[in-house]
DNA sequence: AAAAAAAACTGATAATTGTCATTATTATCA
DNA sequence: TGATAATAATGACAATTATCAGTTTTTTTT
């Protein structure tokens, strides 16, 4: 198990790199290893952080309680990323809340090694930046997709996205499962809608799957449903047609 | 006219503020100050940025052009907003399009300029951490909307906000006028679906409007829309009733 | 001011998506 | 391991939203 935060693999992809050395061996004395299991909170929407968790295993899912009751997942957070940055930054309440999907690690960062940094090495204020550009950059195109795509797109999109983001086991099903619950969670939609969908793209070949594991088995299929849903009207004229012969 | 940055109001509102004294004179020798109409392209997605632009005047759009060809508008820029800096930072070629909404008033500040502050001024860093951020929070909020409130829910928001940051004029319409087209980038439905929402508004009382120019005749009700459409329902069972008695 | 283009609007219709009620099935825990 | 709770699945239905085709109105251009 990584002691030193200097030879620690992770931080190499993400801001905690631009750190000098110094600020390194802070950082090693002060933080926390934590491990937690699936399902557990990491924070709550309106809590105050007083550190950062840099995840160095598993993932988890950033999301904001609806009027409604449901959960809106903002985004996935995996492996190497850093989660409480823009709270800790803006010294505000979180608007987000952090739960565990699966088992993870985390290290706690304290506040004061992040704010000294910020304060004192320019190298790690641009990492900050380029970090909160680029989760600027993901949300936009999240955007884009609630508002132009429809939820058979969106699911296509979300299962290319765990295959290429957590890959396979031996069998072929995608490493990381979730529940429909958050699935619809995360395209939002009805979890009906969601588990509907999950069938209809089972029916017709795209996607294969027992319980929470999910197989592709047509990722051509898939990333055309991504761009252009059209080609699969499960309720359109034609396909009543081949019903009704 | 403004020709020293020293003395500009509007940079308070952003985090040219926190400049120094020395940086603001090097800009003021740098900028450039654009006068632009109506419709008129600031940048547009793909492009590579050589500054960002300080809006002292005038309301902008921030849009992404989408597969179907439509345009999905993920943020109104207003007066006081910087907006470019995150592609200049990343030293990406831009995600969006920034279109003028109407006459519009800005300052172009050379790329140099900025990473010269970034790199020297901690102050400035830090601000522009804090406005990253800040666009951050209000994406993910917009994410929560799309996925989670009707269309008719999102317009309500939408007028509701537009009456908020724009004003009105004496007659008490909305200072800020847009297409329908622009109103359904925003809210990410049809065009038609908008109009005939905006049309239902009208006649339940809650806006009315003469061409682009909306008026707000019912801003509590508009509220109560806003976080729950259900009392407003013009085609439910209820509804129905009563249009056959 | 007339012509052309763009935007606003309307109706009809179909597709998409949500809701509610209910029943399997799976996961969790005492 | 059995009881309990949570999740998944299904059917029936209603509400929402999109699409298409067309007309009217507004805006822009000449």
């Amino acid at each position: 198990m990584v002691k030193q935060c200097e030879n620690c693999i992770i931080r190499k992809c993400n801001s905690l790199n631009a750190l000098n050395i110094h600020s390194l061996r802070n950082i090693s004395k002060s933080k926390q290893r934590i491990s937690i299991k699936k399902g557990e909170v990491i924070f709550d929407e309106g809590q105050k952080l007083n550190g950062v968790f840099c995840v160095s295993k598993g993932a988890a899912k950033l999301s904001k309680n609806c009027e409604n009751g449901k959960k809106q997942i903002i985004k996935i957070i995996t492996q190497g990323e850093v989660i409480g940055t823009r709270s800790l930054l803006s010294d505000e309440f979180t608007n987000l809340s952090a739960v565990a999907i699966n088992k993870m690690e985390l290290c706690y960062i304290p506040k004061k090694n992040i704010i000294d940094s910020v304060n004192s090495d320019t190298a790690f204020s641009k990492a900050i930046m380029s970090e909160l550009s680029s989760n600027l950059k993901i949300a936009n195109n999240t955007i884009v997709d609630l508002a132009q795509k429809s939820v058979v797109q969106r699911i296509a999109k979300l299962i290319l996205y765990l295959h290429h983001e957590f890959g396979t086991d031996k069998e072929g099903f995608i490493s990381l499962c979730m529940s429909r619950i958050d699935f619809a969670g995360i395209v939002g939609s009805a979890t009906e809608t969601c588990i509907r969908i999950m069938a209809m793209l089972n029916k017709n070949g795209f996607v294969s799957y027992s319980g929470k594991k999910i197989k592709i088995d047509d990722i051509k299929g898939l990333q055309q449903l991504e761009n252009n849903s059209s080609f699969f009207q499960p309720n359109s004229k034609e396909n009543k047609k081949q019903h009704s012969l």
